[in-house]
DNA sequence: CAATAATTTGACCGTTTGGTAAACATTACA
DNA sequence: TGTAATGTTTACCAAACGGTCAAATTATTG
């Protein structure tokens, strides 16, 4: 008799539900924290408050476990990126990009940890939607940019670069957490912080593209 | 018959030398590939090209060749910031700091992302050295910068986050380098790549710092 | 060359880890 | 309420891994 596998069903229980939301959120923890390799199945149970074999009935392997937090992840990840508006003026998009995905960096330093994780060691598990979807959509608002520099709206510059600037600079603040904070010291708090971030980087793009703070 | 430590000497052989640094080159690859705990001894060792007791022979443990390794890496890692010059002229100077840096993420990625890695899972090896001599580097170097825009030299601006964003735009190059080519696409090579980057930062730097390019 | 020190290796060990088997418990529903 | 499907747990396994040991080999030096 064979057990019908969570993840073979057609329809989904009312316990499945909560039960993979338990999981990925104790996943999200430990993966963030260790790394893919780092994180052990015990340690993820233990966080989700449930034992190995539960863990394993609802996710078969590791592998699964990962694989679904992160495919879920880069899809909420990439909202600010879709959000990025053609219509709107150059000014106040990138400004408002720039603001969501400091204040996700604060808000969800796990997920951005976890993603870090992931490109470092080569992205094994999404390769394939780092070169399909995402490569579409930031070429898409790379259209955009480059349509405003030719208006003259913006200075010329490389779209691509400008966005890879962008992520770079803010995710910053989640994943080299522990360095920022050495090097700040204790004096100023989580938000003082992040006004002081959010303040520098706002003068930093609107001066290099040319755009009157 | 006690066996002496390579380590435990007074004086380093030929041969400790020479081993050492085999050793040290093989763990860089493995280490900055797979992170500390998806790093093998056997890996390592296969890699270096001898058995597993003989790296142990000269480093006792895996912590023990990470630490020897990071430490290194985290002090040459340091030589651009060292070389910022308070009596230069501040074009050059935050130009040139931002050229070496891209340099070093494109000739020495491994290095970057040991230190991402090691960042990321918390800085567990070297959390002292960040608050302690990484942490009076960047103050000293903050204050040059910050009389510089006292002195209407730049724009004024919060001198650490400046430091951050430098930091987090050049290594971005190195640390997220796969997904940087999954949206660049093949289309661009090494160098022009690299060419692009440079353009692009000193622009973005010039400008969010009101010195005309 | 002899003898001592330094280096290298194959075999091995205890622990951790990802994952399984099967019995047991609970829930959903006719 | 009975029964089949779903969910949970205890006990366990094989492989991988960090590290040790003692014997063998090579290098150094008096």
């Amino acid at each position: 008799m064979p057990i019908p596998r969570a993840a073979q069903t057609q329809r989904r229980t009312r316990i499945q539900e909560e039960k993979e939301e338990q999981i990925l959120e104790a996943a999200l923890d430990v993966f963030s924290q260790h790394g893919f390799k780092g994180a052990t199945i015990d340690h993820i149970a233990e966080v989700a408050g449930m034992s190995k074999p539960n863990l394993l009935y609802y996710f078969r392997t590791k592998e699964a476990m990962h694989r679904a937090l992160i495919e879920r992840v880069l899809d909420t990840w990439l909202d600010p990126l879709r959000a990025f508006n053609a219509e709107g003026n150059p000014e106040s998009e990138i400004r408002s990009y720039i603001r969501r995905k400091l204040e996700m960096a604060r808000d969800y330093p796990r997920e951005s940890r976890l993603f870090a994780n992931e490109v470092l060691r080569g992205a094994p598990l999404i390769e394939d939607e780092l070169k399909g979807p995402l490569k579409e959509l930031v070429d898409e608002k790379a259209e955009v940019i480059r349509a405003w520099a030719k208006a003259g709206k913006i200075a010329k510059c490389d779209p691509y670069h400008l966005i890879f600037s962008i992520w770079s600079t803010t995710q910053h603040y989640a994943d080299f957490d522990v360095q920022v904070r050495a090097v700040l010291g204790q004096e100023k708090d989580g938000d003082g912080r992040f006004e002081d971030a959010a303040r520098f980087l706002e003068q930093l793009f609107m001066g290099g593209l040319s755009i009157r703070g």
